[in-house]
DNA sequence: TTGTAAGCGTTATCAG
DNA sequence: CTGATAACGCTTACAA
């Protein structure tokens, strides 16, 4: 079967590619009965416009890069689900690219997402640089940053659709401190420096005010493949700190492991908080306190912003910094 | 800051356009000294190819598509990065595609396909139908289905790489006739419909077999939210099995709480495999046996697979029918 | 070894 | 309301 192209149909309808062109755009200066001959026509041949050659005469490809670390994949899924569903009602399709230590690095996906002329880029805060930033900049691409805050002065054309961990875990240490407990360590997520660095800052932040200094930030190499594996020992020679800070759901499920293991009580001896929430939290027992964080709306809104700032909506002009809101989730492992 | 385009890039060089396509595309006929005047011109302009117009004039968009279940995106994340690496090795940008209840049914995904013009298709087996293969193939569009077994003749081109479930659940089930073990039951994954009519059907084949009928077959419908109320509900008024099969992991884990609070005791009154392999079945107490699949390997090789296709190599002409294989991996939720 | 020009499948401008 | 025709940016015979 060959390829049909417009040419087929105007030949078929009897008419030029000029109308047929504008059938498919539905234009209405088309007489409806030869609108009528052109849809008959497009029908009996099959045909489907060819979103490429469109591309071309329009300089518009009504395509959006989304580039996320291979590695956060399966936690970025409701995210992804929000980002998907409206780019789906704008009628966007998407190029997923994913960066990776070894295969793909940030700089290979940056060539081919400007190669591909994309209308505008989602990024996951998590492994790029400015540097890298600034290029897609410089090609004037229209980019927005979803998760964390950027820090940094924003450059150009940069939307950050973000939730505020700094204060979330300011906020969480001083109820600490109002309920008497100050022994509180925080775990260290590999795969979420950038968060856990705005999570770090808070807690710091706390601890300076009360003229404290916050000296437990609990960190581990890669001689450990996992922070499971790594905590599950670790608790063993460690005793747990009052309270202890994890930030993904395996971190907390270690930690409990090792805390049975090794006679402590939770939350009798210590007290946990995930701050991440997954639905494993609540399959544990006992069951895992957390912080609730609207994901697919993080998703959903970042991509409603990118699509407002690719048609340059006056209203995007001021605003393209928003603040998530987050609440909070606790359960059996805090008092 | 202008689009640079191969006319600029040829202008400042000197040479004409061909020239520079020549460059960029290394042809070998260039002399020397000329492409280093033109890979000069293309650094001091930033001159990055238009894949769009390149797609145009060669009718080939080295782009694939990859389309999934929303629901199953985070349990889908290792097959997926297979699939990205080797993309990524073969050079092939990814357009991706969800699909949802509610907002993106599988025909509008196939329309946006076609209009694309990609190079090839990757199908999850989940939720497409038949004839949806078909009009993929009307198109000519090369695809490769993986997950699971395709049922019924095969059309066209069309690849399959898979796990063979039904022998999985066939060789477990005489495994446990061995043992002496003949009450079993296996609950239903609704997320994953055709792995579990292939599961089910090697369970009825091993009964069938020994002239006997399996009717533990447990499904739940819409009202529970989640396989794991319905199970953790489910269990407290029905005795487990002497063996238990559940599909993904949530479902073990509600599973074992029921079986906990009820008084029934893992492995001793009832055993538990889970078929899906992940990284919480390591985290229970006790730790969950499940089956090992090679899920990277599953999306490496489809990959692989399609880009062959799509090149008509020859050895790939006979056998586009992988089976992929697993292993056991049996802890402590088994005997 | 290099340049010219036709073609890839659309959209958009202008005439009619 | 419709039809020519020139872009859109690149590849690739074919000529030189």
């Amino acid at each position: 079967m060959k390829r049909i192209t417009i040419y087929d149909v105007a030949k078929e309808a009897d008419v030029s590619l000029a109308t047929v062109s504008r059938v498919i755009n539905d234009s209405n200066v088309v007489r409806e009965d030869t609108r009528m001959r052109v849809q008959q026509a497009i029908e009996k041949l099959g045909y489907k416009p060819n979103a490429i050659a469109q591309g071309l005469a329009l300089s518009k490809t009504t395509t959006i890069s989304i580039v996320m670390s291979e590695k956060l994949f399966a936690y970025n899924a409701k995210i992804l689900n929000g980002l998907m569903d409206v780019a789906k009602i704008y009628n966007y399709n998407i190029m997923f690219h994913t960066t990776s230590k070894g295969i793909s690095k940030m700089q290979d996906v940056i060539e081919s997402i400007i190669k591909s002329r994309v209308d505008g880029v989602i990024l996951f805060n998590d492994n790029f640089s400015e540097d890298e930033m600034e290029v897609l900049h410089e090609y004037q691409i229209p980019m927005v940053v979803v998760g964390s805050k950027l820090k940094g002065q924003k450059i150009g054309n940069v939307g950050n659709v973000y939730i505020n961990f700094e204060r979330m875990a300011y906020e969480f240490v001083n109820e600490c401190f109002e309920k008497g407990i100050d022994d509180i360590s925080m775990v260290e997520d590999k795969l979420n420096l950038s968060m856990m660095e705005q999570l770090k800052a808070g807690v710091d932040r706390a601890y300076a005010e009360k003229g404290l200094v916050f000296d437990k930030y609990v960190t581990y190499d890669d001689s450990y493949k996992s922070s499971y594996t790594f905590l599950s020992d670790y608790y063993k020679n460690h005793k747990p700190s009052r309270m202890v800070i994890t930030f993904r759901d395996s971190q907390a499920i270690a930690l409990m492991n090792a805390c049975k293991e090794c006679g402590y009580s939770i939350p009798d001896d210590t007290e946990l908080v995930c701050i991440l929430n997954s639905k494993y939290l609540t399959m544990m027992r006992p069951t895992i306190s957390t912080y609730n964080i609207p994901e697919y709306d993080l998703g959903a809104v970042a991509m409603r912003l990118l699509t407002k700032m690719l048609v340059e909506d006056e209203t995007v002009k001021q605003n393209k910094d928003i603040e998530i809101s987050f609440s909070k989730l606790f359960r059996e492992t805090t008092k």
